[in-house]
DNA sequence: TGACTTGATGTAAACGTTTACATGATTAGC
DNA sequence: GCTAATCATGTAAACGTTTACATCAAGTCA
């Protein structure tokens, strides 16, 4: 097909009517256009008819430029994730476009692909924009970022996570708990050589705190996390894949792996797949989060629920309360709970290595 | 957790500094403070250099109200889809955002849910906040949306199919080709009895062609679709699995399954798995899309690759062009090809049925 | 009935930019 | 060496709202 120049527009504006417009043809004022519309109870139910009338005749639109530049409002929220491709933050994101928009308020994404220079850069775009307040995944940020935030006096709420510290607003849950809970189900199983698939550490705090659940729960029970035994890839399936065909190549492979989601963990059974593993009874494999992609393998994927369209609920909510000066929770975690499906079982050799 | 009123402030405006500061500390006017900041070579470089330093120092960031209402454009761009939950529609926006941040314009996301007349209403409630320019996903829409864009001389480009009529600047593929392969691809393994299983028509041009396409196929080959042998359902995987039931627990079953998207085709598996039916010796199930889920899946769903990133892409490059003026393609269609994996096969009595 | 409150509406300033135009300095052209 | 062209910068108006304040009419209360 030819690059070609033809006859749609190119051109942004254009003749729209404004308040002056709606003004004249109510024979009132802007002053009672901008009443009526915004708070239609201090107006004469006659004249309200009247304006809205005129508006819909003329096809208003305000204009939300001049709008936010007399009001230092917007009626836009941003939400700023490490990237919409994740199941995961694709319906947090749409749970708070929900509830944003039930509201009258509109949404504001961002990604950032985990990059936390790149998160600042892409909020203060959002904050020149005039963005009311923001979602954040995570607890970790580039300190500018707060400082922005503050100076703007922007109010924000961080998600997946609790701030142990109580200094920032969030909604999350137990991070620590969802891996040591997995972890500690592969060691009832019998399981003692236990792998780790993970996402690379800068940037994601989610990912750091995951990996010390897993280590607290194997150092309870008197177990180690091996160097050899660990294989951190981006969030990805084939990258997964190859994380885990490195974890079982080894000479003493793990008998368990646990992922800390459930990428990680349907690249590691395709990884097993293809080597011919049989899933449990030669590797055992757990997930955190409970996608539809885990729980519809073959066998399902054993893994964690979250909390995840209640974390964008939450946070959706906790914003507008703010915004409108309502009462909020600054701080609010989620239950979370091991789904169990077929992907773990006592490993092969259990008997013999742990006769009780 | 308690309700509570706290220490976080609850309020959006605060003290920003202004074009004016930046000017007052640089020495300059406002107006140059403009240049320097917006068409940098009008400006001489010692002076560019104060201007920059002092917006640097007062953390300065434009107002991007004060800014839209002067210029009338805002560098903000809408993608309006049915729901971001759908893993094809957030990697469209993924795609759309990484293309659009790169040049410097931020993303609004909004949902209509397969409602029209909600798609119309977000759009409306974009075009007021100053969005540049729109994606939307489809080309079946509420005639009052092309109006509302006429109007306000806001650009867009509709995905996921090519205008026919070419009457809307569009990206996408061949739906009807799309089913059409799949369904192809089924008769030409011997299915004389093949079912469709797609979401619900209304607001969703893309099932309803990639239903024709499969009549088309049955039609070329001499067969016909069965009234009993289609089911409708919403895009889940509970309600697809539903359908399915109902299909297979008909007195005459179909002995393939021809799924609009994925999602259908993955929720079929499971009904066919609860039911003790083999895949794809008993039953032959194909996808459209070509996501992760189906592709993990045991066995491996066939399915038609569709240029989920390719469309985000093409469309971003497409508004972006057009809204700076350059030269764009008014009409984009990328290939589509089926991926052959273990979820089709012969029907169990093709010999007996298809002597030939 | 007159002073006083209440309530609806109008008047006009302000929000923070961008940009057409004016200004003055410098350079070029002859 | 004088006029003209060029260039960087300043001046000020305009963008379309919202809102404090003023105004005016209509009730309220003694």
């Amino acid at each position: 097909m030819p690059k070609s120049a033809h006859q749609h527009r190119t051109v942004t504006s254009r003749s729209r009517s404004t308040s002056k417009d709606v003004a004249q043809l109510a024979g009132v004022s802007t002053a009672t256009v901008s009443r009526a519309l915004n708070s239609p109870d201090t107006v004469e139910p006659e004249t309200l008819e009247r304006v809205r009338a005129a508006a819909a005749k003329l096809r208003y639109v305000p204009h939300g430029g001049a709008r936010s530049l007399r009001s230092h409002r917007t009626r836009m929220i941003g939400a700023v994730v490490p990237s919409v491709e994740y199941a995961l933050y694709a319906r947090t994101t749409s749970a708070v476009h929900q509830r944003v928009d039930a509201r009258g308020y509109s949404l504001v994404l961002a990604e950032h692909h985990y990059d936390l220079d790149a998160e600042l850069r892409v909020a203060s775009q959002l904050v020149q924009h005039g963005v009311d307040a923001f979602v954040f995944v995570g607890l970790d940020h580039h300190p500018a970022l707060f400082s922005l935030l503050e100076d703007y006096g922007r109010p924000y709420v961080l998600t997946w996570g609790v701030d142990p510290m109580r200094r920032h607003p969030s909604v999350g849950f137990d991070n620590h708990a969802a891996a040591y809970q997995v972890t500690r189900h592969l060691i009832e199983l019998g399981h003692q050589h236990i792998g780790l698939l993970s996402a690379p550490l800068p940037g994601n705090d989610r990912a750091i705190t995951r990996g010390e659940g897993m280590r607290s729960a194997l150092a309870d029970a008197g177990l180690e996390l091996a160097p050899h035994h660990m294989q951190y890839a981006p969030i990805h399936l084939h990258t997964a894949e190859q994380g885990m065909v490195r974890l079982i190549s080894q000479p003493d492979p793990p008998t368990a792996v646990v992922a800390t989601n459930d990428i990680f963990a349907v690249g590691a059974m395709i990884a097993c797949r293809k080597a011919g593993l049989c899933i449990p009874q030669d590797m055992s494999i757990t997930g955190i989060d409970n996608t539809d992609l885990g729980a519809t393998q073959t066998p399902g994927l054993t893994s964690v629920r979250t909390p995840i369209t209640e974390i964008g609920h939450a946070a959706a909510e906790h914003l507008i309360a703010r915004l409108e000066g309502k009462p909020y929770e600054a701080f609010q975690s989620f239950p979370i709970d091991v789904v169990y499906r077929g992907s773990t079982a006592p490993p092969k050799n259990s008997a013999a290595e742990k006769p009780v």
